[in-house]
DNA sequence: CTACCGATTGACT
DNA sequence: GTCAATCGGTAGA
């Protein structure tokens, strides 16, 4: 029921595993106790012709996990924040798909004590925000999802296999490759955290 | 070593 | 809608 999901699930494209982990389960385990949330909206940061992939200059550091196996965890930091990648297609092969939102479904309180909100439309809407709710940080870089400990990805236990409706969105906040249409949300989630944006309004 | 900058967020007009 | 705090990563001297 809550068995983590295997590696050929992330030995993919990351827009085929981007859309087909909407609606699953992203579990956290800690000491101080479990939240789960249910994923509503992702990106995909592609291995080839795609310049807002941080791997899309080669392998660093920072991005050596994108460079790993499938089903590991890529964390990274910015604006002094924590962002959750899964990693997928072959190792060797730098792409992820980037959580953007969740559902939160178990740990709220807990999840309460981690942000200094009590809203749970502003608990885990938004990448760093959920990590914040989730306690993931870059100790996590490079993690085994598939292991089913501290940090997984399972399936929905509570709904039916549903055919979840996605649309499909330009990805936000990148300065580069901007209309290209890699993310990916749940049609009607509250807890999306942003509209697909306007083409008049496109930022530029 | 310094300088620049971002796959963000929260506060504010 | 606008704006800036924030800090690790990266490039370059």
């Amino acid at each position: 029921m809550h068995d983590p999901l295997p590696r050929s699930f992330y030995t993919h494209d990351p827009v085929h595993v981007g859309r087909e982990i909407l609606g699953k389960r992203l579990v956290r385990a800690t000491a101080e106790g479990v939240t789960t949330g249910r994923i509503v909206e992702v990106e995909a940061y592609l291995a080839c012709d795609d310049p807002a992939n941080h791997a899309h200059r080669g392998q660093t550091r920072r991005n050596a996990s994108m460079f790993g196996p499938p089903g590991h965890a890529y964390v990274y930091a910015i604006h002094a924040r924590f962002c959750l990648n899964v990693v997928t297609e072959p190792a060797g092969v730098p792409s992820a798909v980037l959580i953007r939102a969740v559902e939160p479904l178990d740990g709220l309180e807990l999840m309460r004590q981690r942000r200094s909100t009590g809203d749970p439309l502003n608990l885990t809407r938004g990448p760093a925000r959920l990590c914040e709710a989730f306690a993931i940080d870059r100790s996590l870089d490079g993690w085994n999802l598939t292991r089913g400990e501290e940090l997984w990805v399972t399936v929905e236990p509570n709904r039916d296999p549903q055919p979840v409706q996605i649309a499909t969105a330009t990805r936000v906040g990148v300065t580069a490759a901007q209309d290209l249409p890699l993310r990916f949300f749940i049609t009607g989630s509250p807890f999306v955290s942003r509209p697909a944006r306007a083409h008049s309004k496109r930022r530029r």
